[in-house]
DNA sequence: GACAATATATATCATATGATATAAATTCAA
DNA sequence: TTGAATTTATATCATATGATATATATTGTC
């Protein structure tokens, strides 16, 4: 981290604007998000150089600059995609499970919401293909320590995630999982199904991804049907 | 990451060696190395300057030279202490069950092994000092995203720890668990606990720490229990 | 097709960093 | 106490890196 350039006056040359613009500079601008998704999901802020982007991108350096500002601006500018595509993921089963809770729900109920929404996280984080995989390394990094997206993604992606989590499982044992208890759960579920998906290599690819997939998604049915009897 | 410096020359001046020498000289090595496990703990390996570990060392820097050759000589010595500190922590309970499952075991004394195990696991990681809990972390980041230490890391900790809780939960459910299917869920529960210790900032402090252990260690019961009826 | 707006490329800078050469200080066995 | 072995400190280096100034090229509207 060599210069940091204290910067008194404000920039020069404004970076460009997100939307306007011709349109060859927007494909530029999404070439260079995307490579920067790739290059940051695998190694963390300081590990990834701006050359190294600038190269995946095929882009020059300056390009970076003139599009998002500086180095941060594109890491922020990554972990507000990555909130995106996890709100397209499972945004609508998790709306669904947020809209349920305001009204009274049985065990059983609870149990069904919990199930669909952990499938449908199990299946976007495990099933993504292998270069859209590091964004879960991206929050995963981020959330065990914080680096410039921490408040970003703790606060649009995991408290909400644990939150929700807990509260369905909170009714999911009508009220006898306490609240704190709810969250020690949803928390040790979540970390299951991220931490998997890094620590994987253990497994034979030849188990067959899928195979895997299914293998997670009924462990955590089993732990959600056994709370009936807790 | 500035000079790369290729040493196309052995080094003329030799590293300490790790035991001959003054007292002092061992103190101050132990006291690098303290500093350094909690730096690395949080930080990754190029996010961390050697001037910072020496600030925290109460060193200058060439000393860092002196005792550990250069930084990725004292990373690597951090991950082999953090391998002894595991080892410390839960060698005896895993010892113990690696020799038990030479011979037959009937699935409820699977169970009870496998709780010992991972009790001990959770005890270990949850309930270690503050600065402690840095090894963790260190841990879990190369195996994410394998870094200098990973080979270390992977062969010494991550891979026998899974092979040898699958094997209990092979045991525990009477093979009916397959050996992939075994490996899959071992990771689950142990990612769950290391992933635990990352993301429970969620969770009010309020909530009592060794309350929290003890509802992790509930849970991961449960789960156990359940493999009966698989 | 001209020409302002926008985008890309080249060259260069300042600095934080890992590392070393070298000198001064300390330890401890004889 | 002396003096070689060992440890600590000072000063300095080479370079990889983030960033900018500036020049050239491209786009698209009139």
């Amino acid at each position: 981290m060599p210069p940091s350039k204290a910067r008194k006056t404000a920039r020069t040359i404004p970076l460009r604007p997100a939307d306007g613009g011709y349109r060859k500079g927007e494909e530029t601008r999404t070439r260079i998000l995307r490579a920067a998704l790739e290059v940051f999901g695998n190694n963390g802020f300081e590990t990834v150089t701006t050359r190294q982007i600038a190269e995946a991108a095929g882009i020059n350096l300056p390009a970076l600059t003139y599009y998002f500002g500086n180095k941060e601006g594109l890491y922020l500018a990554c972990a507000r995609s990555i909130v995106d595509t996890f709100r397209e993921g499972v945004g609508r089963v998790a709306s669904e499970a947020t809209i349920a809770l305001r009204q009274p729900m049985d065990a059983a109920n609870a149990r069904k919401l919990l199930k669909q929404l952990l499938t449908a996280l199990a299946r976007f984080l495990l099933l993504a293909s292998s270069s859209d995989q590091g964004r879960t390394l991206f929050v995963r990094r981020e959330i065990a320590s914080p680096g410039p997206a921490f408040e970003i993604l703790y606060g649009e992606l995991w408290q909400p995630g644990i939150e929700l989590t807990a509260q369905l499982l909170n009714r999911a044992t009508s009220g006898r999982l306490s609240e704190p208890a709810g969250k020690v759960r949803a928390i040790m579920m979540i970390a299951s199904l991220t931490g998997f998906q890094s620590g994987r290599r253990v497994i034979a690819r030849a188990a067959g991804d899928a195979d895997q997939v299914e293998e997670v998604i009924s462990a955590l049915h089993e732990q959600i049907d056994a709370l009936a009897s807790i």
